[in-house]
DNA sequence: CACCATCCGGACTACCGGTCCGCTTCATGC
DNA sequence: GCATGAAGCGGACCGGTAGTCCGGATGGTG
């Protein structure tokens, strides 16, 4: 039923040429500096492999990101405490954001342009929906007087590519995770 | 210095005709459904007219929200309390949150194109600028403790206009607000 | 009523995301 | 090795977009 043939080899080549093209152009310009003609060219692929391979836009921007974000979710999941299961509700919580802050810091500029190409369904995304799973059944145990659904959206509402680089000095390049890390205390924190 | 010579008639004209053309399309079809040229032809304008008047698709997407939201401006600095100066801090930020809560819901559409249409700048606009001064203030006062500025930031990247539409069913159209106020009074209040 | 700054219109450019289809390349069975 | 069908490929092509530009029309003013 799921059986899936085996990706062809030129195809595995050609997919990790697109994603490398992606990312090298994410860094050098920005985030609208990726178009897909230009990502197929500097891949040395046609325009066609591209959105075979990944849909749309957004589906390449949201691949890039499953790939970065890919260890922290296999971690949460199965890894030790506090980022895996077992430590107390709000050392996770802390756990998670950093980890998150981490990621989001070194990729604000792809998030910026994921934001931008997802649009309408960004909550559709199975990352997202997977962080927002996890802050909300956090929130959900340590508040449940309040809206864990929302607060959860709230909290990942925060991670905007802008945002990030507007909070970023260069001389504290771990202000942003610090500061969601305190808001989520507060939250956390019984009246 | 600052003189500036009246606007001329058919200027004027123009100006609002663009407007509520905007508007007009923006809530028949979905956010991306205003292209600069289909509201210059709904207008009965030239596009050069639309360019000259806004700048470019953010400053007229600006120009309308600007427009819905400087009545709650006015209230907020020169209005009675608990909107106006006076109130208690926790009283006048949840009036705050009440009222932009409002426009949000009855402006989501424009919200989401709005802020992509931004996309980088969305922190220059002033608009934005002053909820986000008012928001930092009245944080910094209850909690001088958080990071008010960041805070005041991510309260404010809660109103999106996709998470506004996810977060309203039909049958509650103000479960958003009432989620925002609840965050935040969690946020006032002390450990 | 004449004059000129201001404003107007819409053709034009450059580019974008996304589609399509004839051709190539791979994996597989012999 | 080699034939063969399926999977993958490339890039011309399409409809649409934001934004520019300038010759000509239109307003206010003295």
């Amino acid at each position: 039923m799921t059986e899936q043939r085996a990706e062809r080899a030129d195809a595995a080549r050609n997919r990790r040429a697109v994603l490398s093209a992606a990312e090298q152009l994410l860094t050098e310009g920005g985030g609208d500096h990726v178009s897909l003609d230009r990502v197929a060219a500097l891949a040395g692929v046609g325009k066609g492999t591209v959105f075979r391979r990944f849909g749309n836009r957004a589906g390449l921007l949201q691949a890039l990101l499953e790939e970065r974000s890919r260890e922290l979710r296999d971690a949460i999941e199965n890894g030790p405490p506090p980022l895996g299961p077992g430590a107390p509700t709000p050392e996770r919580l802390l756990a998670f954001l950093d980890a998150l802050g981490a990621i989001a810091e070194g990729n604000a500029t792809l998030l910026s342009a994921h934001g931008q190409a997802c649009a309408e369904d960004k909550y559709r995304d199975p990352s997202y929906q997977h962080w927002h799973r996890h802050l909300g059944t956090l929130f959900s145990e340590a508040r449940p007087d309040l809206d864990a659904d929302f607060v959860a959206h709230a909290v990942l509402a925060a991670f905007d590519g802008a945002l990030i680089r507007h909070m970023t000095p260069p001389d504290d390049p771990r202000r942003f995770t610090r500061s969601v890390q305190q808001m989520a205390t507060a939250l956390l924190g019984r009246d």
